[in-house]
DNA sequence: CTGTTTCTTGAATGTTCATTCAAGATATTC
DNA sequence: GAATATCTTGAATGAACATTCAAGAAACAG
């Protein structure tokens, strides 16, 4: 018997970022092997080949981002207060990553979505994911009594996300930190009050 | 002397679907030749390049949205609620178009942007003036009385834009027309009240 | 009708790419 | 420490691709 050697986590997250870099399309065997330090052959006997590694990659990236949403809802903090924070960490996250910009599944799915039946399966159930994760913000401000109980949570959460996704893609064409602050501010503002 | 024989506006039309279909890297000379019906070396006569043919189809596509953008600005109604017909329209376009669903420009503004400095240069440009011309609708809504005159239009237009841009990427995971449909309507009411 | 110019055609070219595989290296077992 | 099982290595393979180019077709001028 003998282990393979590499960090699959380790692995997986320079793949993340790789694809994230140039799209999954414009990332080559190369570039993956140079990121990952992986030689190819040692890439198809892990990841069965490229498309396989991309699905281990968003598997990784949903745990990861799911352990980084739930950092920011601890409870020492108003639920509200500690979504405008995940909110703010949101428009830093599209000022600083030079890479990104979008998030790995956004990413993925404007550019595969219509291709490849599996991966928009997989994107939009994490995407579903994360959403539900917004609704029960907004649940558990209402209960708080934060937040009117006449509001819908599910609605407030589409309408949040559909934010979210739009701040990312504004993001592209407006560098500028201070007017996605702006933005993510009256996002907040519409929701919240 | 002989005229070339192609209809430009067509093929660029064509070339627009095909690279909205499967995005600019997964669109192939050989599908460009299928969808334009222009063999190779003409597309090359004509257009220089497989990136020449993308410039040329960004060009003609800013020409027909500008268009038929400002057909939905007619003064036949209330400025509002031809900017409401025209956020009902970018939804019924989001639920139809089994291929597209994101405009060209956001389409390849999330594929190359960070590879091709031109094309990010060009799409940042025409996006730009979309967003412009939807200031000016509000400009010209408070100009009527429509709307307070206290609200920056600037501003109503970056949170309008934002808005659309999350609209789209939210009918990829979300193809059910009256999800949509109740968002474009919160969108519209948070701006417009 | 002839010569010339311009456009069209699509096979050929060279490159890039994902993938394979056989040889070599290393750990584990007895 | 020998045998075995598993992992690593990276050159080789074949397919797909953007691009070129020389030959053919069509329009126009005189």
């Amino acid at each position: 018997m003998r282990n393979a050697e590499f960090d699959r986590e380790k692995v997986l997250r320079s793949a993340m970022t790789a694809f994230m870099d140039k799209g999954y399309g414009k990332t080559s065997m190369q570039d993956l092997t140079k990121a990952t330090g992986l030689h190819p052959g040692s890439i198809y006997c892990a990841f069965e080949n490229k498309r396989g590694l991309l699905l281990a990659a968003l598997e990784q990236y949903k745990i990861d981002r799911t352990t980084e949403f739930q950092g920011f809802f601890t409870g020492k903090k108003s639920v509200l207060a500690e979504l405008k924070d995940y909110l703010d960490n949101t428009v830093q996250e599209c000022i600083s990553c030079e890479a990104a910009k979008a998030c790995l599944l956004t990413k993925a799915l404007n550019e595969m979505a219509q291709q490849d039946e599996e991966v928009q399966k997989i994107i939009t159930e994490n995407l579903a994911n994360w959403q539900q994760g917004l609704a029960d913000v907004f649940t558990r401000a209402q209960e708080q009594g934060e937040l009117s109980a006449e509001r819908d949570s599910q609605h407030l959460a589409r309408f949040l996300a559909m934010g979210i996704y739009g701040l990312r893609t504004f993001a592209h064409t407006h560098p500028q930190g201070d007017t996605l602050q702006e933005l993510a501010d009256q996002l907040f503002k519409d929701i919240c009050a």
